[in-house]
DNA sequence: CAAATAAATGAATAATTGTTCATATGTTCA
DNA sequence: TGAACATATGAACAATTATTCATTTATTTG
């Protein structure tokens, strides 16, 4: 993942279009804000996590109703879920032994559904 | 990723929320729905995929340029491009020696904004 | 046709990651 | 207090993946 600076030559192409990826360089957002982005959308990038996120948008739930509802066993629910909170998507109170995890974030279905439409109309294109 | 079947036994709380986990089963999406979305998100959840998509939201580029661009090889950046044609959201067209590429899909730009919504704000919980 | 250029590809490697297993922590209640 | 239950955590392992390097394919042009 280290970012070693290491010229890359350029090849006859780019001088022709010098123009274009100057102005496409000074328009990017900043370095950390793209790699934030990645960090994001790699937390979305494993469907466990999508359907715990997915489960928690419609009820409140505890881990090992979360862990029954995916067959899934209790320690990798609860892996995911530390996750899922560490990127600000979920949140949890305690009610005696019992954890109860909610979404912590408005824009989770929005997210969702943008990517739906995308995988919606590819199916539609077949 | 193989999901063997393997029978989670129910902690006591399940019985409890069992009608809950119930109403949530039958609300959620089909299994292979909720797999593709996993899988397009795993697309966007990688800086060098992320900054392509982005410097190709503002202007249509050669392999090679984006290579100039984000200072990686020419390898590694068409190895990253065919992932993104994979999943739809590039397209490419030849000129002669030089292949261009281009966006594919109105969403991305959506569901990039959508996701730097909700880095802006912890942004600013801090 | 041969040399040169742009891009694609396959194998190899290093790094990351999801799950499992064993165990620890925290809470309730008899 | 101790047994039982819910959850969290650390180490280990298998699987996935991003990049590099070497090579191949496709195209132009001298």
């Amino acid at each position: 993942m280290a970012n070693k600076v290491q010229p890359i030559e350029r090849c006859d192409c780019d001088v022709i279009h010098e123009d274009i990826v100057k102005q496409v360089k000074n328009k990017m957002p900043q370095e950390e804000t793209l790699y934030d982005l990645a960090e994001l959308f790699k937390v979305f990038g494993d469907s466990t996590r999508i359907k715990i996120l997915w489960a928690l948008d419609e009820a409140e739930m505890c881990v090992c109703d979360i862990a029954f509802l995916l067959n899934m066993t209790q320690s990798a629910v609860s892996h995911q879920l530390r996750v899922l909170k560490q990127a600000d998507l979920v949140k949890n109170r305690r009610a005696g032994k019992i954890v109860f995890y909610s979404l912590d974030d408005e824009h989770v279905k929005q997210i969702f559904n943008q990517g739906l439409t995308h995988i919606l109309e590819l199916r539609e294109d077949q």
